[in-house]
DNA sequence: AATGAGCGT
């Protein structure tokens, strides 16, 4: 709200007058008392006091009344001033050394990813040579089957126990086929004879169900400083940033698997939005990782 | 603006 409270005097000099040959108004602050501001009081209300100069030349008082804007930080921005430091701020004597100017020049510049044609060349060759050889050997460790597929790519791998884990069960046969069960229908790892059956323990899934895509990292995040952020919010599964396989870059997104789905919930609620080195992380569940 | 690796009988 604006208002022109009262009208001096006529002002005999002109608008001409009062600017210097370059047109600035530098002469104006003299000639006129200077702001008084008031406020803002405990309501927010910020009260301005000003002279100018009105379009007729009139010299003008100006009262300003406005509720200024109060600096309203979110419930989160609040709590995580209460958070223990972490990263470099964790360190003893850190606060003087976190911010600082620097002097040095810096580039923006990104260097394209290198990588000749003639490395890629040799590679295929090599690559086929490997699947002439593992069309021989591939034998699928977890169901058995030749030639099919690797034991990573098998559709039972999921159901399959960890490493070490009831491999003894079942000695591989001695033509070298391992593990038909009586009758040459397929029996799973888990269920032979002696696997511990509660599925808890045995079924190791990959878990990436409570996944977490971070996007907006700065360049020089890396795993470490992820597995601190995410994990003040309970056990993690899998930390990764994504880099750039040439230049070994921060490709400035990442992903977080939580053990506990509610401990993704709370971390997305509390860092999407946070800001970490100098951006704004943004923070969601991710979308399932592609084959 | 943006959705991830590698191991290899």
């Amino acid at each position: 709200m604006v208002a022109v409270m009262q009208k001096q005097q006529h002002h005999t000099e002109r608008w001409g007058d009062l600017l210097d040959d370059d047109g600035c108004d530098l002469d104006l602050g003299v000639l006129l008392p200077p702001p008084v501001v008031a406020g803002p009081d405990a309501k927010g209300i910020k009260k301005v006091i000003e002279y100018r100069i009105d379009a007729e030349g009139n010299k003008v008082k100006v009262t300003t009344t406005k509720r200024v804007r109060t600096v309203r930080r979110s419930k989160n921005a609040i709590e995580r001033r209460s958070w223990s430091k972490f990263g470099d701020a964790a360190k003893e004597d850190a606060e003087s050394r976190l911010t600082m100017v620097s002097t040095e020049e810096i580039l923006f510049d990104r260097t394209s990813a290198s990588g000749s044609k003639a490395e890629e060349t040799k590679v295929d060759s090599l690559v086929k040579t490997d699947e002439k050889v593992g069309g021989l050997l591939m034998v699928c460790r977890t169901c058995g089957k030749k030639g099919d597929h690797w034991t990573s790519k098998c559709p039972y791998k999921d159901l399959a126990p960890q490493q070490g884990e009831s491999s003894t069960d079942r000695p591989p046969s001695a033509d070298g086929s391992a593990t038909p069960g009586k009758g040459g229908a397929y029996v799973p790892v888990f269920r032979r004879s002696g696997a511990d059956r509660s599925g808890v323990d045995v079924m190791r899934r990959r878990n990436d169900e409570n996944s977490i895509r971070v996007t907006n990292l700065s360049e020089d995040a890396r795993d470490p400083d992820l597995a601190e952020l995410f994990g003040q919010f309970g056990p993690l599964n899998r930390v990764y940033v994504a880099l750039d396989r040439a230049t070994g870059e921060s490709r400035g997104f990442g992903f977080v698997n939580f053990v506990h789905r509610e401990d993704g919930e709370k971390a997305i609620k509390k860092l999407n939005g946070y800001g970490y080195d100098n951006l704004i992380l943004c923070v969601d569940w991710a979308a399932p990782r592609p084959n």
